[in-house]
DNA sequence: GTTAGGG
DNA sequence: CCCTAAC
């Protein structure tokens, strides 16, 4: 075969060079890397949770009597998690501002904003937000788990700041001091995940689940470390969407405090952890569009569509058309409710109109298991715009408040709605600060700021201005245009815990306890620190241009081929063209029969092996001139 | 800043 | 398309 290819390749493409022998070329398939599996499955809430933190903004500051009456409707929950209190299960409070212990006042204080605990069926569509106090993790049998409490965060943020506290005054240094607590808010469901809350010991308000606890304790770390392995375990897919209501209370929560976060934060630490964040939940659609391909190409596969409720899935023969035009993969409903000056809101479904995976026949329930997961994981990961629609208008200002957009609770919150985007670029995610949030490893400061290319680019809308900005805001002007906005800001980013601001400590709380769910990567990616480019495949005509350079100019002078024809092309980077090139070569190197994509003109191929050839033989020249000499004489006289 | 090559 | 090493 070698032979005759080298007979064969003289000619059309005017190189009449010797044909080399290819060496095979190295498969560099990447083995996706395999994320930890579970890590990724409550992301997509956390990202919506993100969202809702927003919205909540001001109702951050509790509002006792408001959701007290919220407690009223769930009276049955409610009771259903006194009862599983006083059947043993031990809660841990965590402290909140207004709770004294000793006094009998603070105590009713506390029961009003607790607990909101629903039934698991209830808990799945519905997720509730709502201020209350910390709760402990408990493993109720049949409740599920649901909200965690501002105060919570509250109580976090005493710990974790430390000496830093300065807003809070409230301080937690002695669990049992949360013990004494009231009610506890969340329950979570011992079966899904949360067994490890239950394994924890029950007076250690600071294990387990509830990682605000975590947080809270600043001897911690071990207890960290626990509970991120903890969430390695959890792989259920459905119980992701429990446990992703809970965290997104809790990134709610952080949320709401993020923009005074912002406000006094905006040092280049908060910048390292935002970065950080990325590395969580960074991820990378160029190689997961390989990946994807790659399971695409089995004939038989399963399409499994994930159609509904985080929680819910269902398979079907055909893949599921979302429901947006755009592509969007999920929207979320949300039905507001509010009282006073706050918004409040739940969230009744979220949705991911469109996951398309295909996954052999012979693959095991785990594989597709895991291939959901991944999925929705690079979904989620990848970087999702949050919408916000008023009226069904996307509202684009995010700088507004909810009562300038039309989101006051005197007004119709029904119409508010929330959307989630295909995002090119990684939003950084709340929930995913692997580390602790009190200190930023310092490698992350090594994390790559290079600006992702967004869809912006695409659109020719610019976004705006990441990193701090996209911590910010709610926006509310409500623009007609249905374009994507490529705005971040929804994404609440990561605080550093070090801060003065006590609102800080809170978010970074939360957050940290967002993240516990995740597995913890020790060490951050750096794929996952930046954010990848638009894929933008090469047109034929690309193609021909870059043949066309190649041949004259050789491999190895990119930057020459790269002005001689594509100086125009701003995306096209000497080092796009080099790696098409590389592609190029492999696939014409290749069986048409193996080859992807849109498909190349084997004129064209032929011209890229035949330049391959030449110039490769051109470089051995530089270096051995003998052989290479001899060896164009014979190919030469062989091809003739 | 370029190249080259692995991922 | 990304990332690095080596220029």
């Amino acid at each position: 075969m070698v032979v005759k290819r080298k007979l064969n390749c003289g000619g059309s493409n005017g190189f009449d060079f010797p044909n080399i022998p290819k060496a095979p070329r190295s498969s560099r398939r990447k083995v996706s890397g395999k994320r930890s599996d579970d890590e990724s499955e409550i992301c997509a809430i956390d990202l919506l949770a993100s969202l809702a933190g927003k919205l909540l903004e001001e109702s951050e500051s509790s509002s006792t009597s408001t959701y007290a009456s919220e407690a009223d409707n769930l009276d049955h929950l409610g009771g259903l998690i006194k009862q599983e209190l006083e059947d043993g299960y031990t809660t841990k409070p965590c402290k909140s501002e207004f709770f004294d212990p000793g006094n009998p006042a603070s105590k009713s204080t506390s029961e009003n904003t607790s607990v909101t605990c629903l039934p698991f069926s209830s808990f799945e569509n519905d997720c509730i937000l709502e201020q209350t106090p910390v709760s402990d993790c408990k493993r109720a049998s049949g409740l599920k788990s649901l909200v965690g409490s501002i105060t919570e965060e509250t109580c976090v943020v005493n710990e974790d700041a430390g000496s830093e506290q300065g807003a809070n005054t409230f301080s937690l240094k002695d669990p049992s001091q949360l013990h004494s607590q009231s009610p506890e808010s969340v329950l979570l469901d011992g079966d899904v995940k949360l067994a490890p809350c239950t394994d924890q010991v029950p007076n250690d308000s600071f294990k387990g689940y509830r990682n605000h606890s975590k947080l809270v304790c600043r001897d911690d770390d071990e207890n960290y470390c626990k509970y991120y392995k903890f969430s390695d375990k959890c792989k259920s897919y459905r119980p992701l969407s429990r446990v992703g209501n809970r965290r997104i209370m809790q990134s709610v929560r952080a949320i709401s405090k993020l923009k005074c976060f912002e406000d006094t934060r905006t040092d280049g630490r908060l910048k390292a952890l935002y970065r950080k964040r990325k590395l969580c939940y960074g991820y990378n659609p160029w190689k997961r569009e390989t990946i994807h391909r790659k399971r695409r190409l089995s004939d038989k596969g399963l399409v499994v569509n994930y159609d509904g409720g985080l929680s819910s899935e269902s398979v079907s023969n055909s893949p599921e058309k979302g429901e947006s035009e755009n592509g969007d993969f999920s929207a979320a409903k949300i039905g507001l409710l509010s009282k006073d000056s706050r918004v409040k809101f739940s969230i009744k479904s979220l949705r991911i109109p469109e996951l398309v995976i295909e996954v052999p026949e012979t693959a095991t329930v785990g594989l597709l298991k895991r291939t959901v997961k991944e999925a929705v994981t690079a979904l989620l990961g990848g970087g999702i715009r949050i919408g916000v629609l008023v009226q069904g208008k996307k509202v684009r200002d995010d700088n507004n408040t909810l009562s300038q957009t039309g989101l006051s609770c005197r007004e119709n919150l029904g119409n508010l709605g929330f959307t989630l985007e295909p995002g090119l670029e990684t939003l950084p995610v709340p929930l995913c600060s692997e580390t602790p949030v009190l200190s930023l490893p310092t490698d992350s400061t090594k994390l790559s700021e290079r600006s992702a290319a967004s869809p912006a680019l695409e659109t020719g809308i610019p976004l705006p201005p990441q990193d701090e900005d996209y911590l910010i805001n709610l926006g509310n002007s409500v623009e007609n245009n249905d374009e994507l906005v490529p705005h971040l800001s929804d994404i609440p980013a990561d605080e550093q815990p070090s801060s003065d601001s006590r609102a800080l400590v809170p978010v970074l709380a939360l957050e940290s306890d967002a993240l516990a769910l995740v597995p913890v990567n020790e060490k951050p990616k750096r794929t996952e620190l930046s954010q990848r480019r638009t894929r933008r495949p090469f047109s034929v005509t690309e193609v021909e241009a870059l043949v066309s350079a190649v041949e004259e100019v050789g491999t190895g002078r990119w930057r020459d081929v790269k002005l001689r024809s594509f100086e125009n092309a701003s995306h096209r980077t000497y080092v796009d063209l080099k790696d098409k090139w590389k592609t190029l070569v492999h696939t014409a190197s290749i069986s048409p029969q193996q080859r992807r994509g849109e498909p190349v003109p084997q004129e064209l191929l032929d011209r890229v092996l035949g330049a391959h050839r030449y110039w490769t033989q051109h470089q051995m020249k530089q270096n051995g001139k003998h052989q290479v000499a001899t060896t164009m004489v014979v190919e030469a006289g062989s091809s003739m």
